[in-house]
DNA sequence: GGACACATGTAATACGTTACATGATTTT
DNA sequence: AAAATCATGTAACGTATTACATGTGTCC
């Protein structure tokens, strides 16, 4: 059975749900989900359906649109099988832990800024996190996802407003310090 | 000034923080950070020092703890005026966008398994999640980083505690789903 | 003195990104 | 007819992971 990665997983999730695909096609589902920090490069992409074709995850069929060339990649029982496994077995402790987040990554790292640069990294960290969070907002909104596909929107709606509140937070408990440090003085 | 992936600036970050440390040190932030996604692989941060240093970036010293061969890093002042760049440098949309949750990941494609296994599921990650925020609140009060340095932190419990309470909320309309569908018969 | 953690490093491997090449179809 | 977009693919590149090799210091 061997290993998958996530990529190949969600790809095998993608062909699951929204059945057989061209290539081109679960780019786009990367390229245009915003809440995947996959890009879906083609250079990810073709190089992955064809590996996952040959250990017999998927099966293809060329497909004549027009004159076109290209082929439809379709999940097979093993590849169904391998999505379900993977669904099925219980969560482990990185799933829970391991989260990327490039802001955080930042923000560990203020103590080197000035309080004036502090705030305006957190002011422009804030805007950001806005514009973001009203486009996931939409997005969850006039979605014209099933109830269950819009739990995984949701999440990065939840998480999102998570992070903006986080980041409003910081920026109050530093103008609290820097209070302090001037009635201090 | 070339481009530095965010794994080198987190080292230039660290390096600024916490003064002039030997590879394995710097290996050590990685792997006992929580809220880190690097694993800080000995093959990731030996090549990276040694590529950071020949940009000039950093520069090593050689250091004899007792009989022990080593290479202390320090921060150059092109090292560090990059690390401030970056600090300063607007926040993008990316930045905000980027995230990477594996159970997110998972959630996705909840369709594809039948109520009980969904709930099952869901029950695991609620777990685990709360196991990992039990432990990122105690590294949270029981830690000797400054007011500063917590803030990173605070952000890993902030997001953890939404991507629980994400969970529950999913769980919740599961249910209620189920419910409805139950009285629809 | 044996076991184990500390510490430094390299090699093989895998895989995602960027950039490029190519051609079909649609739009203007 | 030219430009833009759709679509398929490859090649070069960088870099993170895993596994391995090696040696030191410490604890029992």
């Amino acid at each position: 059975m061997e290993h998958l990665s996530d990529l190949e997983r969600a790809t095998l999730g993608i062909l699951h749900a929204s059945g057989p695909l061209t290539a081109y096609s679960v780019r786009r589902e990367f390229e245009t989900s915003r809440s995947s920090h996959w890009s879906g490069s083609s250079g990810a992409i073709y190089p992955l359906l064809k590996r996952l074709e040959k250990r017999a995850y998927l099966v293809s069929a060329p497909v004549s649109k027009g004159e076109r060339r290209g082929r439809l990649y379709r999940l097979t029982g093993v590849g169904k099988s391998a999505l379900l496994e993977w669904l099925r077995s219980p969560v482990e402790e990185d799933e829970a832990r391991l989260t990327y987040d490039r802001i955080r990554t930042r923000v560990n790292f203020l103590e080197a800024l000035s309080p004036t640069e502090r705030d305006r990294m957190l002011d422009g960290a804030e805007q950001r996190l806005v514009e973001v969070l009203l486009e996931a907002q939409r997005d969850f909104d006039g979605s014209d996802q099933g109830p269950l596909e819009q739990l995984g929107t949701l999440g990065g709606v939840r998480i999102l407003e998570a992070r903006l509140a986080w980041v409003r937070e910081i920026r109050r408990r530093l103008a609290d310090m820097h209070v302090e440090q001037e009635q201090r003085r």
